[in-house]
DNA sequence: TATCAAAATACGGTTTCCCGTAAAAACACA
DNA sequence: TGTGTTTTTACGGGAAACCGTATTTTGATA
């Protein structure tokens, strides 16, 4: 059962909703901060004074207003708060809704439930909550039936780099020794072009600058 | 003083907080449209039984969920509703923050206001809220500012038509060919390689690629 | 260490792109 | 209609990208 929640979001509309919504689940204790360096700053207090939060709940973006934050959004404050407490069910309230993006939640900051500002994002905030408080995983609806289908080609971070470097105008014929000076390991010509034509490829594609709106359009970039 | 509004949006936990606020500001009454066809049609009724609508305020981004609609998002609801009711405010609440686009609302589309889903958005709102019940129209802080600072190249039709075909993966070389086909009018090779040198050097970029990416992140394509 | 497989790199020919100049067409205006 | 200007197009040389093949390097294994 959760009783204490922590609500970390930066938008006040999202805030006033999302407590109604948990006024509704009879959360009793609730908290917001409208910062995540806030977010972190409270789960330190309660965990030390023995009164830890059951639930965090936040977004993973935050918009930046001049406050200087150490933490830059959402990831960054469950990863440090998971050390703080280990234990901490986290719940994504967030619009991002790129399969790639919410997978790499689960599978590598094991989070315990993502809701996706949507249409019926209340309801399923309250389903998600329900289930977490279960002690068990929510996973929402167009994930679970994306999830098995084909998962696009999946970008090293050599990949990316290549990518990104074009992106920035970068002549192909410039990036081995970019690379090198860099230290990253494969740096030839020929094994960079061979890297592009293998993502094309596995893409269907024809051209460099459909990679780059690719990876702008799914996020990996 | 505004007394009639109609909210189009279809995250419910943004509505929650819409009605909250305009029940603040003591609108007595508020009609709620999850869908931008069930919008206008409310709107057309309203206006039909001589009891039209003080105020729109809409989001520009409905997700699809299978219900077929003729009306794809915020911009061609405003068009459809302005023709019905020419008169009606409308106020737009999004989560766009790009200034290109945001520019585009207010020259092409004059909507009254816009309120960008942010940090003090609830605020915002009753500000913009209250501006445009006494006729006057409401900018958002960081347009205000930001409006007569560098403003970033505008494409024309053209300039998207090509930069598209790029990340669509054509050659360049097909390009022409392409353009008349469509009837599109300079379709020379010449002119079309000039107009992307013109891009690049008015953005300071070397190459298409970065071309790609700028209109990805700007929201231009 | 010797051997084999896989990965990385070097190289060369072809295509596409880039970019400048010049000719042609479209347009504005008297 | 004639003139001047701008826009569009044509053309060509050089640079970069593309792509296949051959060679070298790396890494694992016996």
């Amino acid at each position: 059962m959760i009783k204490k929640v922590l609500v970390a979001e930066d938008h006040e509309i999202v805030n006033i909703s999302v407590q109604k919504t948990l006024e509704d689940l009879a959360v009793q204790d609730i908290s917001y901060a409208y910062y995540c360096d806030d977010a972190l700053y409270k789960i330190t207090q309660a965990f030390n004074a023995g009164n830890s939060y059951d639930l965090l709940i936040t977004d993973l973006h935050f918009e930046a207003d001049g406050h200087k934050q150490t933490l830059s959004g959402g990831i960054e404050l469950i990863t440090a708060a998971r050390k703080v407490q280990p234990d901490l069910r986290i719940l994504i309230f967030s619009l991002e809704n790129r399969t790639a993006v919410i997978d790499n939640l689960y599978k590598n900051y094991h989070i315990d439930g993502f809701v996706a500002k949507a249409r019926n994002d209340a309801r399923a905030l309250k389903e998600a909550i329900n289930e977490i408080g279960q002690y068990r995983n929510y996973y929402p609806h167009h994930y679970r039936q994306s999830t098995n289908k084909k998962n696009a080609y999946s970008f090293s971070e050599y990949d990316i780099n290549i990518i990104t470097l074009l992106a920035q105008g970068m002549l192909i014929k410039d990036i081995p020794k970019y690379l090198q000076q860099k230290g990253i390991k494969p740096s030839g010509l020929s094994t960079i072009e061979k890297r592009l034509n293998q993502m094309k490829e596995a893409l269907g594609f024809t051209k460099n600058e459909q990679l780059v709106a690719y990876c702008k359009d799914t996020g990996a970039m």
